[in-house]
DNA sequence: TGCAACTGTAACCAAGCGGGTTACAGTAAT
DNA sequence: ATTACTGTAACCCGCTTGGTTACAGTTGCA
């Protein structure tokens, strides 16, 4: 199955807030979901957990939202690891029960699982090679391509 | 969201055809099922799939099951990508409708699509490294650990 | 102080997937 | 033919997702 579509959503939130400036008013999360194109409470649910990982400052009201980091110090794996339900080294489900009486049966986890662990290492380390700033300058660029 | 069991599951069924010998009578997919600690159907189906794959011969009635190559020209990766329902490329998903007249919403989907690609491409490639020769043989020594 | 605007959450829904189960038709070896 | 197996359809339940409504809580500001 795929991962949730929340990890790209909190990306895209997290870079309004990089490249949001304050004269323009308010990021609200209606704002948000506007860019996003999905309901104001799904936005405020990924900002909730965002928040809970540290990676943003949101002051109810009309106090609006912020970055808790410059966005140099955010990677995307702060992110994937804030949003994603997946506790850290599950990406991959093995079957819970296999029959202990076969010797198969007994060994396949501990045998799969070295494996399993290097992939998913391997591809969170992709993940956090590229920051928040780094996404926030592409589109920049390519925002820029589209407009000139 | 985790990564289907299938995945496990099948390459616990091919551990079990590389390491079966004949003279242990059929291997059928209730005996598969009973190692699993599962219901025979969700084998057949799971077969099926490693079939289509070429990875598997499947003869019905009481042929029995055999595995199509050597289990050291089988990797892990091939046995994911028979397994998994997700499309090449799509461990990820995007949300799909950002706002185009938002240059972030514009643009979201090209910049993460780069980072995504290869984080999954490194998952792939840690699954490639191992062949199912190694995933037995690794069984087979903790077996004999097991039993000693 | 009271209003307006926003966030935080609970509650509910529909859709989709995963794994389990039953049932039964198809097929091959003997 | 009988027997033993595979192939598959059909259905179930439980879980996750994303969307939605509703409303209480909080704050800035007139």
């Amino acid at each position: 199955m795929q991962i949730s579509s929340r990890f790209s959503v909190a990306v895209h939130v997290l870079a309004l807030l990089a490249t949001h400036r304050p004269t323009d008013g308010l990021l609200t999360s209606e704002r948000m979901a506007g860019s996003v194109n999905t309901n104001p409470v799904v936005i405020r649910r990924i900002l909730g957990q965002l928040k809970k990982a540290g990676l943003v400052e949101v002051r109810p009201a009309s106090g609006g939202t912020f970055l808790s980091r410059q966005p140099a110090a955010i990677s995307l794996l702060d992110v994937y690891r804030a949003t994603e339900v997946v506790e850290a080294g599950q990406l991959f489900s093995i079957h819970e029960q296999p029959n202990p009486a076969c010797p198969v049966g007994r060994n396949i986890q501990a045998a799969l699982n070295k494996t399993l662990q290097r992939a998913q290492t391997a591809l969170e380390q992709q993940l956090a090679a590229v920051s928040l700033q780094q996404v926030a300058l592409d589109i920049a660029a390519k925002a820029a391509v589209g407009v000139g």
